[in-house]
RNA sequence: GUGACCGUAGCUCAGGUGGUUAGAGCGCCAGGUUGUGGCCCUGGAGGUCGGGGGUUCAAGUCCCCUCGGUCACCCCA
């Protein structure tokens, strides 16, 4: 295909009736509708923020070393802003609340969104440049109830999805004071092993020691069991939020494993982490991601804290899941009904009539370009039409149609008065 | 940013050691039924073999460059 354009690299279109169901629209509708019912079944409210954000916003919450910022942003400058595609979606709803003093409504606030996101990495399986997130949030409170509340709503998700296979980890991060003492004594401990590091880890020890935590390599696996704990640190809210949080789980039976070596990559992060995987997506194994980030509002201008918990996941991770998971995937809808047409009188009143019966509620196609007979019958059989309605002259002189039931191969002469009403029978 | 692998019809893929007009299945279109689908049969359309350069009498096949894709690393949804 050249000498026409494409797609840029690591983006994707999304098309009725594509046989990878990562592709197909009739999945991705699927899949929205289900988070749609399952959000406003925990009364959470939809917030939808723009795709594009001050730079600053984002470079100032998530952190200034952390990958994202510093080489996986599409960033652009136009007069003397500088704009940024969002790489996710929690501080914009953040900005979001604090624009709007949302503070000021009635209780916590509740939100959910779904919506476009974009990183410059280089594409894999379950990473694309631009992807699409999911996820909630809970502002204003720092109770572990709301913690809680939003890996409950996440599990429904997947649950109703029929999604089961998943391991859900968490862990405690503790809070500002004690996550920056942590990671000095990690540094400590692992500084005099710096030569049995590997580079990448050797790196990570002065970016961002806490990641060496999760890293695969054996060697290193054995370093970190002596390692300081993360919960030997922890504060005290923390942890006895964390417990709180976990009695709340076990009692919800949401099943999880505790992992002290999760972190979390973004810095407004603190106490309750967690992190859902699933095994058949790839090397990008986590579905979702999530946690408490009491110190993003200060970090991004507000006077002060403001309490906050929240997960986002991926649609395409999660739909590759599923594949994975072999769960029923949408095909393309059928139709209801099938309008054919034979000649130019016929074909204007059949099209007449297809509005009408559409009108009437009735799910209706029809083929516009003049075909045969034969051709168009086998695209209402394409469309899995129930019924078809076939008109031409004859017909119409008698003022009736005739009726082909697709199923049995039945056919009757309909009078074209009452023909939406016969139809609507027929399909019952 | 780094690495590996792959790039032949709309899709999935065949095309030993380079050798006449590049193939199959599915899909698409038409016909077999001058007004009837699914199955079957027949025929047809559709390809600058990703692009460029080179080696050679001759390149889809060998070499170089380039573009695109996939997967992995880093990191993350």
């Amino acid at each position: 295909m050249k000498g026409t354009f494409q797609t840029i690299e690591g983006t994707s279109d999304l098309l009725p009736g594509a046989r990878r169901p990562l592709v197909r629209t009739e999945v991705w509708r699927h899949v929205e509708h289900v988070i749609h019912k399952v959000m406003h079944r925990h009364g959470f409210a939809e917030i939808r923020t723009p795709v594009l954000e001050p730079t600053g916003l984002v470079a100032r919450s998530i952190g200034q070393f952390t990958d994202i910022v510093s080489k996986e942003m599409f960033t652009f400058e136009r007069g003397d802003t500088s704009y940024v595609l969002r790489p996710e979606l929690t501080a914009p709803i953040m900005r979001a609340y604090l624009q709007h003093h949302m503070e000021q409504k009635p209780g916590v606030q509740r939100l959910y969104y779904i919506g476009p996101c974009f990183r410059a990495e280089r594409p894999q399986k379950g990473r694309y440049r631009q992807f699409h997130q999911f996820g909630a949030e809970i502002i204003g409170t720092n109770d572990p109830r709301a913690d809680a509340e939003v890996i409950a709503v996440m599990m429904d998700v997947y649950r109703t999805l029929e999604l089961t296979d998943t391991r859900l980890r968490i862990n405690t991060l503790g809070n500002a004071e004690t996550r920056p003492r942590y990671r000095e004594a990690l540094v400590k401990h692992l500084t005099p092993h710096t030569e049995a590091l590997t580079k990448i880890s050797r790196e990570r020890l002065s970016r961002n020691p806490l990641r060496i935590l999760d890293t695969k390599v054996e060697a290193e696996r054995v370093l970190l069991e002596d390692a300081p704990s993360l919960l030997d640190y922890t504060d005290e809210d923390s942890r006895m939020s964390y417990e709180a949080l976990k009695g709340l789980l076990q009692s919800l039976e949401i099943s999880f494993m505790e992992d002290p070596m999760l972190v979390r990559g973004l810095d407004y992060y603190t106490q309750t982490a967690f992190e859902l995987e699933h095994a058949g997506i790839g090397a990008q194994s986590a579905l979702a991601g999530g946690g408490r980030y009491d110190l993003l509002a200060p970090a991004i201008g507000a006077s002060r804290p403001v309490p906050a918990v929240g997960f986002a996941a991926g649609i395409e991770r999660l739909i590759l899941a599923m594949e994975s998971s072999d769960l029923w995937l949408p095909e393309e809808d059928s139709f209801d009904v099938w309008m054919v047409a034979l000649g130019e009188t016929a074909g204007r009143e059949a099209f007449l009539l297809l509005q009408t019966l559409r009108a009437a509620g009735l799910r209706v196609g029809m083929e516009l370009a003049h075909r045969s007979m034969k051709a168009q019958m086998r695209l209402a059989n394409r469309a899995c039409a129930r019924q078809v309605v076939i008109v031409a002259d004859r017909e119409l002189e008698a003022e009736v149609a005739t009726v082909k039931d697709m199923g049995t191969g039945d056919q009757s002469t309909v009078p074209l008065a009452g023909l939406a009403d016969n139809l609507i029978k027929k399909l019952n």
